[in-house]
DNA sequence: CCCTTGAATGTAAGCGCTTACATGCTAGTC
DNA sequence: GACTAGCATGTAAGCGCTTACATTCAAGGG
């Protein structure tokens, strides 16, 4: 049956422990089926032999997997690492594990990463944001894959999700910027075209504008990818305009941090010369110096509500709330009054 | 054969292109076995009915998951995640997928987990650190599963391992500190019982303190675990004592980031009043304010090159040599003499 | 003492795919 | 024209597990 160079199976165990496979499989999937001496048996017939069953066998003989996919934009950076901590301790409570795979920004990737986790048999799937080719929602839709998606609400969306109102937040902030003095304002954003929560974010900003009477164009809007060194780089021409913002505000605290480094480096003194927010409250954003003021983003929470979510629809409870969380306005030191000319 | 909820199998595919289910597969397989026309009513039936193949059938099929498992310390801070970023990358240029899981450094939880990713199927394991239960090593011997410790160098192991070595890097760097006059030396760091590079690296330190006559308990050492928190914590144990080190070397970045910060609330100058060192050359390091002097470690060389081993091993090349990579001492403004006494 | 009942266990049919082997064809060779 | 290669395709046997259904047996009821 098994010359012993190849992984135990179900079958050597039943052998060894003289009963059949059928009890096996139930010894291990239901323990008080099985009368309390052939357990015994059976679990050390287990342990003899280190048997471990196999995935695949068992995710075709059942049908499912046990596991939750998750496609996140970036790993490099710790904006989703937090909230991904949350969740996967969440899945593990119920019996689910946890697979990761990250889409680097870019929707093409992003479509092959589904397409691949769903052909490893993620049971449900945890996407970020709404913005994405209908197509994949209909093919998710077509093989009945429940999908949530978080760090973005929208109640308007035909499906379920979990996080927090970009645009609200970063309203807020942005009032708050405003009421500071501040009429001439950057942004350093990701690509806006193909993210609802950069897109979100910006028209919280255009809203505060637009309520304190301010010209649309009184915003310079510059997209860069993520990264402290792009953030960087976009703060330099930012900068470098005929008339600079007085106030940069930044859709994450990566590119706001970078924008810190380079407000240093370029002599410019913040908040005194030119105040800096960031969005998402990661560590970096207490670390940096000045410390930044940013909006705070509610990540455990958000991540063990949606594993709660997704193990609740998968088993077979009624589909998921759309449900709202805080992000909350974090005033730390990047953010001062606009300065006084000359 | 399929009343249409059910995801299409390849008996559906093969229904529809004409073709035997063999055929389906060889067109997926090696498409250079099938003939043009064939070849092209097959994807296009395949495209009509969204297919995409079962992954557990296909495993137990083939008897292989062409997926890797990795499984790291944290994923909270982002210590491992470029190297992790880079090996996935190669990986993914192999054909090959990774399953990531995360031990929170705890003997037990890495145990399990490692099980896990086998019984996932893993074909083969990235492990960091060679220190670890010796039955474990047998099971995974046992399944014939290649294994690869990196983050770590040891020829004598009795594993592959690529990576560098952790005793002579912080030794470079602890010379470095001695010859600007420090005699009274801190170290915060990781649990050392549990963990083979945090024990190098303190031994590191204790070389450079013998070769240049320095009594052992020049050095006081403070166990913690990972954090910026926990590490600001640790500094402030250290600056309580009598005699306060004038240098604290931090087994790595995260920890010397909290270190900075308690410093600067403490109201001390770096590196005026004390010098603060760190370990790994993460992006933090940079942004920090003084910048860190630290111990560049090749993150993104050495992920690369595990892949490329893992991958060697599993398509039955040679057993991949130990490997050492070159961690570099990166001097930035966080290390200075020692202060003038009074 | 026979029958019913239900707990414990066994039997065996798939789950969707890969692949060794068998088959059928076309084209080239003498 | 018979024969051989060799390519394209088909047939069918698993891969290791779960689970519906069948069987066995002991205990309790009439």
């Amino acid at each position: 049956m098994n010359d012993g160079r190849q992984a135990p199976t179900l079958a050597d165990v039943a052998a060894r422990a003289q009963v059949s496979t059928a009890t096996v499989s139930r010894c291990i999937n239901f323990p008080d089926r099985v009368a309390e001496d052939t357990r015994q048996r059976v679990t050390e017939a287990i342990n003899d032999l280190g048997y471990s069953p196999n995935f695949g066998a068992r995710v075709m003989a059942a049908r499912r997997t046990m596991t939750v996919g998750a496609i996140i934009p970036t790993m490099e950076n710790a904006i989703f690492a937090r909230g991904l901590q949350a969740f996967q301790e969440e899945l593990g409570n119920h019996g689910y594990t946890l697979l990761v795979a990250s889409s680097s920004y870019r929707a093409d990737l992003e479509r092959d990463q589904i397409k691949a986790l769903v052909a490893r048999g993620a049971d449900a799937l945890l996407l970020i944001g709404h913005d994405r080719d209908p197509e994949i929602y209909r093919f998710l839709e077509a093989r009945q894959i429940p999908v949530l998606v978080t760090w973005a609400f929208d109640p308007a969306a035909p499906r379920p999700s979990v996080g927090f109102d970009n645009r609200a937040a970063m309203r807020a902030l942005a009032d708050r910027v405003i009421g500071l003095g501040h009429r001439n304002l950057g942004l350093i954003s990701a690509e806006i075209a193909s993210n609802d929560r950069a897109r979100a974010r910006r028209d919280g900003i255009l809203d505060a504008m637009a309520a304190a009477g301010l010209p649309r164009d009184a915003l310079t809007v510059i997209e860069t990818p993520y990264g402290i060194e792009t953030g960087a780089e976009a703060f330099d021409t930012l900068m470098q305009r005929d008339a600079p913002p007085t106030a940069v505000l930044c859709a994450n605290d990566v590119l706001a941090v970078g924008a810190l480094r380079r407000a240093r480096e370029l002599g410019l003194e913040v908040p005194d010369d030119v105040s800096i927010t960031g969005f998402d409250d990661i560590e970096l954003a207490q670390v940096a110096l000045p410390a930044l003021t940013t909006v705070h983003v509610p990540h455990r929470d958000m991540g063990r509500r949606a594993a709660r979510m997704l193990v609740a629809a998968l088993e077979g409870g009624p589909a998921p709330e759309p449900t709202l969380l805080q992000a909350t306005l974090t005033m730390r030191d990047s953010l001062g009054p606009v300065p006084k000319p000359g």
